[in-house]
DNA sequence: GCTCACTTTGTGATTTTTCACAAAGTGAGC
DNA sequence: GCTCACTTTGTGAAAAATCACAAAGTGAGC
């Protein structure tokens, strides 16, 4: 005779019901580790569980600790309740746990405390009943989460895909984003089109952030774009942002190495009209970025591109010869009949910042080599003691230079 | 009884019938003293009168020479011939000179070289009688002169006018300008409307100047527009325009001080087609050595000014609320509750390359300050090793900040 | 008026960079 | 193959910038 009803109408109810019959806390969580249910039982919780349902997910070092220890693999794969001893360093006490599964794939899982007294083994069938009756309920909710989800992308994609945004649409993406809060939208760009599988993957791994909070994101082939802001003060979002864009990038480049996730970050913006405008500096940051790995390795916000943001515009007006640098124009000239190398190291001897140390170190040459060409490049042109405005000039025109527009 | 005749038909039948009738070269100028006529005598002369044939005008070191010695004012006050001795200096033998003038408007000069013999009383009376008549033929010359420039000037402002060429308007331009030659559009602004005097003396330190070729000029308000082109090869065209810039606004400065005239100049251009933008950069360049004189002093051309050139779009922008700095934000916020200077240092650091003694010495401070405030800034913001293109891009930031739109 | 935190200036030791000069390497043109 | 002009590397002396530390100055808030 089972002690569970053949069904009930919501997961709360079904966390209630588990808890009584097996006379311990109860939680379930979805795919992702979110919180969806948890049974009220009044004793016996750990800081685990109180953190889980104070932030409605599992706490991020306790999912690592369980990964990393191959727990959660075990639950996944067992199919059956599988007890877990206390892991006292990320405040977890003993408990048992049972996956959620359809089809092999993963719906969610239900935690259960132990009491003092260890698990029978019909506390543990009672946990099995309930994951399949679990199982239902959560198929209705997945279907309709991605419903939701599959329409809030569409509408996304579409508000991206035009530069003006219509009434209706701007109504609606402030019902969705809190007022006056920096918003950014950041770009994850892939070297291949993003799988339904990787997207899964980087929509887990994005809403385990949490610096930022994610208004919306969509798949645009092999970009993941984000809308997002940071949970941040004001006053210190930019150096928030920048501290956790390395981390997230890290983290991609981690987990996901065989795409070669890159980000390009957006500057703020508080208005929604913004969002176009937002998408397109993200990418542009993503192209440089694409174009010059090595200067751009470390800018993944617009604002830390710096005078890049100039290159592709500079770059087009060079294709159509409007533009050329007559200093870069004789330093080309002198480099192709003597098969030298001075606009190379007069970039990076601008880039470095004059520090002749560090261009040698990165052209892998004598300092004094450098010295040399320096003086030579002053020889041949009278850029001796010229101030930042111009040597910024000369440097983008020299990038514009080596920015291919084709592709 | 008069020894010429009441009139002849050309300056130079004037100038071979004085010189026969005092046996020596003659030489008739404009007020600008270029050539209009000489008499052919096949010996006694000297390495000025050739200089000054072969060049169709006076040598520079010639004129100033007689300017700066007082011989050229003393001939235009005196209105009769005056002689005056040898300046072998300037490789001119001793000769006799009168004015030609109407209404005390200088209209040319006629120029006699003495022969071994001193001129006589007779002889000078010739010369004098020689002005009256040159003066009727150099009255009608200098009308047309007139009428051709004004229409000139009227026919370049029409075409600046106007962003696109009328077809007409471009057949013109090109057959008044060599074809494949890099052209430059200059303006020389000057602190008050300039006057038809003023007007007349700029034009004749224009036509002096042998680097540059005037193709036409016009006055618009305060600005003389300029189109010319160096007399120099293609190569060298941006090193020669440079070191002549700095000369030539020398020059008027000095000759013009109460006017306070200062250069602007395009960037070289090889179509018609160009003339407006190229205004336009001039006059930017005009604009923003207004603003920002200290820090333009020695830009003269449109490629000095560096990245100079997109302040005012950035400066629009900000204005617009569309862009901010939030490193620059950060440090103005501190300046204004702590009362330092963070942002000013920061602009001179960069500008000078991070050199800290040159930024003591511009503000007027200690190095050790300087570099107390940059340690200071490194800790407010996370610029301690941004690299040329941020670093740009900040500077970029505070110069549009400083860029006032209104005036 | 006093305190305290912050800023500026001064001094000399320490480190870093620049410079002059020599020597060796490179390659195009005869 | 040789020459010659140009380029690169190496060495140590000379010059310059940076640094730590002390002392003096400044001003807001109590």
């Amino acid at each position: 005779m089972p002690f569970l009803l053949k069904s009930y109408e919501s997961l709360d109810t079904l966390a209630e019901a588990i808890g009584q019959a097996i006379r311990a806390p109860i939680t379930i969580e979805n795919r992702h580790h979110q919180l969806l249910a948890y049974s009220t039982h009044p004793d016996s919780t750990d800081p685990a569980r109180i953190a889980t349902i104070i932030g409605r997910r599992v706490p991020e070092a306790v999912i690592e600790d369980l990964w990393e220890s191959g727990i959660l693999q075990e639950v996944i794969d067992q199919d059956e309740p599988v007890v877990i001893p206390a892991r006292l360093a990320v405040g977890l006490g003993e408990r048992a746990a049972i996956v959620i599964k359809q089809h092999d794939e993963v719906l969610g899982y239900i935690w259960s405390l132990a009491r003092t007294n260890p698990f029978s083994t019909q506390e543990l069938a009672i946990l099995q009943e309930g994951a399949t009756i679990a199982k239902k309920l959560l198929m209705t909710i997945a279907m309709h989460e991605r419903r939701i989800s599959a329409e809030l992308e569409r509408f996304l994609l579409d508000v991206l895909a035009s530069p003006t945004l219509t009434d209706a649409n701007r109504e609606r993406l402030n019902e969705l984003a809190p007022i006056a809060v920096a918003s950014r939208l950041t770009v994850i760009e892939c070297a291949q089109p993003i799988t339904p599988q990787l997207a899964e993957r980087l929509h887990y791994v994005l809403a385990t952030q949490e610096s930022i909070e994610v208004v919306l994101h969509a798949i645009d082939g092999q970009q993941l774009l984000v809308w997002h802001y940071m949970k941040s003060e004001l006053s210190d979002e930019e150096t928030v942002l920048i501290a956790w864009a390395e981390r997230f990038e890290q983290l991609l480049q981690d987990k996901f190495s065989e795409s070669e996730p890159r980000l390009g970050i957006s500057r703020r913006f508080f208005e929604s009209d913004m969002l176009y405008a937002a998408a397109e500096e993200a990418r542009r940051v993503t192209t440089l970025r694409r174009k010059f790995p090595l200067e751009l390795s470390t800018s993944r916000a617009f604002e830390q591109i710096g005078i890049y943001q100039l290159v592709p515009e500079l770059a087009r007006r060079i294709g159509l010869r409007l533009e050329t640098h007559p200093t870069v124009e004789r330093l080309q000239h002198y480099d192709s009949s003597h098969q030298t190398e001075l606009v190379k190291t007069l970039e990076w001897y601008f880039y470095f910042d004059g520090n002749v140390k560090r261009v040698a170190a990165h052209l892998h040459i004598h300092p004094n080599t450098v010295l040399y060409r320096i003086r030579r490049i002053e020889e041949l042109t009278n850029i001796t003691q010229v101030s930042l405005p111009e040597r910024s000039m000369i440097y983008l025109a020299i990038k514009a230079g080596q920015y291919r527009l084709e592709d």
